[in-house]
DNA sequence: GCCGTTTTCGGCCCGACTGTTTTCAGTCG
């Protein structure tokens, strides 16, 4: 998300919460939550759609929503939002967030015990004042406090992290089932994911449930039935798995792969044609009769659609592009044919050059581009120029030795403040190619970023911006720049922007991508390998491509070494 | 509050699981 939307998507979610909590319309708070995940997926701040018009064209944002976006953005306040809150503390909101605590029972908490916070909650959990209400009981009060306790701990996982459990889960299970696939946010490759959702068929589900809540790790069982078990790992992360029958294996993974939004644009799709469609299967409205179920692509043909890969199920037009047969045709992992940005033990990486380049080789690269740091970064050991110069040597005699792979030697070269490189044009005229990042003074105004970047997109040795917005998951917003204003500048002087995939940047990210593609913006995709197993996050730089639906035409390193090379000139 | 190849008004995805009920409301995904 552009960190300028956060307050709109907290504003419209907030909004959500109090319509909840005061159990008005219940489609209301529905559609400023509809809202809110609009903006959170927009690539660029809200405040350039309210300058160009185009804010109700938004899906979900109708007159009145971009009305009340529109007062917040220009006046910091919302009216409107003030006078909900009257007789609403703002703690109580929060108690929203704990699993198992929907706006009824925070409404009741609330207006029977005078519980306003999450301590008061606990407390009242732990003399038992809870339980006597009607309607609650001793386990919900317990449920209530492990909530508590799983909200204080919580967060969002790296998508890497996400496959390193569901592959362990699978691993496990496949022994008792037909079918079993990570699906959700996982398969769909999102950036983070909140839990994980795994679905399986098999003849015997219950002997599948039993081996899945007996998993060595568990924290908590949350859940345990028939088809659907939920359990929480010890790590804090959530696994939930849904057993099926064989047959409709299809349904059910598309089912449970999401995007919630993309589900329900394909349900309406279903109604509109007198069908209907559930985990189960597409059916004939009137008749009940089972059209479709056996696999997610048999589903997308009934309804008259293309094929929609999960990366693209986001409701960001796929369906329409589906529709009318105009989906592109995605990048795939395979098509890659090399990596520039490679550290190795010159500067802060741990595997040496010859090892870098044998684990390349092991992919089927036809390149590989040594990418160290530059002087600046004393940390990480950047090189001076002397050893700069050395290295291009020790690169020049490697490349004579290998048949397999083509060597490059290139540089990761920081961006200074005043947009100049970290290297004299002496050195950055003798490398094959500069991939230029910022490292430092991420917290500058956005003006003086833009310039800064514009700056180093203006100079001709330049191959490719680095992770263009140096966000680390969880750890580091974005640095604040003109999106816009630099990718236009970078298509124009043809610089690559990269798409860094390893697991905690992945930057840029897909909602940027696709604004890049905006303006006819060549990418690169990279792993900024430090270790020699890191060269197979490409994996992950593919997912951000991919869910900001390019084709392998925009992606550089597609290119064979001869045309790629020619492009360095 | 949003939205429209049957609608500018009347819909708005749909089923599993849990706990507290004794037939169902609340929550979740």
């Amino acid at each position: 998300m552009d960190p300028a939307n956060e307050p709109v998507v907290s504003l419209l979610n907030e909004i959500a919460d109090i319509l909840e909590l005061t159990g008005s319309d219940r489609f209301r708070p529905i559609a400023y939550r509809r809202a809110a995940r609009t903006v959170e997926a927009l690539p660029k701040p809200i405040s350039e759609y309210i300058r160009d018009g185009t804010i109700s064209e938004l899906p979900g944002i109708g007159e009145a929503i971009s009305q009340k976006i529109k007062e917040f953005v220009t006046t910091g306040r919302l009216a409107y939002l003030d006078n909900l809150k009257k007789g609403i503390p703002e703690s109580l909101l929060e108690l929203l967030k704990l699993q198992d605590l929907g706006p009824k029972k925070v409404g009741r908490l609330f207006f029977e015990l005078k519980i306003t916070n999450m301590d008061e909650l606990e407390k009242a959990c732990l003399e038992h004042r809870v339980q006597k209400l009607k309607g609650f009981g001793e386990k919900t009060e317990q449920k209530i406090l492990q909530s508590i306790r799983f909200y204080r701990g919580s967060r969002r996982f790296l998508l890497s992290e996400g496959d390193e459990v569901a592959e362990r889960i699978i691993e496990i299970l496949r022994p008792h089932v037909s079918r079993i696939d990570a699906a959700g946010s996982l398969r769909r490759r999102k950036e983070t994911v909140g839990d994980i959702d795994i679905i399986a068929s098999s003849p015997r589900p219950s002997e599948v449930m039993d081996r899945f809540t007996s998993i060595d790790d568990i924290e908590t069982i949350i859940a345990k039935g028939e088809t659907k078990s939920s359990i929480l790992l010890k790590s804090g992360i959530q696994v939930d798995l849904r057993v099926v029958e064989d047959n409709c294996y299809g349904a059910a993974l598309l089912y449970f792969t999401g995007s919630k939004d993309h589900n329900v644009q394909l349900r309406n799709i279903s109604i509109d044609k007198g069908m209907k469609l559930n985990e189960y299967g597409l059916f004939r409205r009137e008749s009940e009769e089972l059209l479709s179920c056996s696999t997610e692509q048999e589903i997308y043909a009934t309804l008259g659609l293309d094929y929609i890969v999960p990366e693209l199920r986001e409701a960001r037009g796929e369906i329409e592009a589906a529709a009318s047969r105009r989906l592109p045709k995605l990048v795939e992992l395979k098509q890659v044919r090399g990596d520039l940005h490679v550290h190795t033990n010159w500067s802060d990486g741990s595997s040496p050059l010859e090892e870098m380049i044998e684990a390349a080789k092991q992919l089927h690269y036809e390149y590989i581009g040594i990418s160290d740091h530059s002087p600046s970064e004393k940390i990480a050991n950047g090189l001076s120029v002397e050893r700069m110069k050395e290295q291009i040597k020790r690169i020049a005699r490697l490349r004579d030795k290998e048949s397999e792979i083509h060597v490059l030697c290139g540089s990761e070269v920081d961006i200074l403040p005043d947009g100049s490189l970290d290297y004299p044009d002496e050195i950055l005229s003798q490398l094959d190619f500069v991939i230029a990042s910022v490292h430092s003074r991420f917290n500058m105004e956005k003006q003086e970023m833009t310039k800064r970047l514009l700056n180093a997109i203006s100079n001709d040795y330049v191959t490719a911006i680095g992770h263009p917005t140096g966000r680390q998951l969880g750890r580091r917003e974005a640095y604040s720049f003109d999106a816009d204003t630099v990718f236009r500048e970078a298509a124009e002087k043809g610089v690559l922007l990269e798409i860094n995939g390893s697991p905690e940047r992945l930057d840029l990210n897909d909602a940027l991508v696709m604004e890049a593609s905006k303006f006819k913006c060549k990418f690169l995709l990279s792993t900024d390998a430090h270790h020699r197993t890191s060269l197979l996050n490409m994996k992950y730089a593919i997912a951000m491509a991919r869910r900001g639906w390019l084709e392998a035409e925009a992606v550089a390193n597609t290119l064979s070494f001869s045309r790629f090379s020619k492009l360095l000139n």
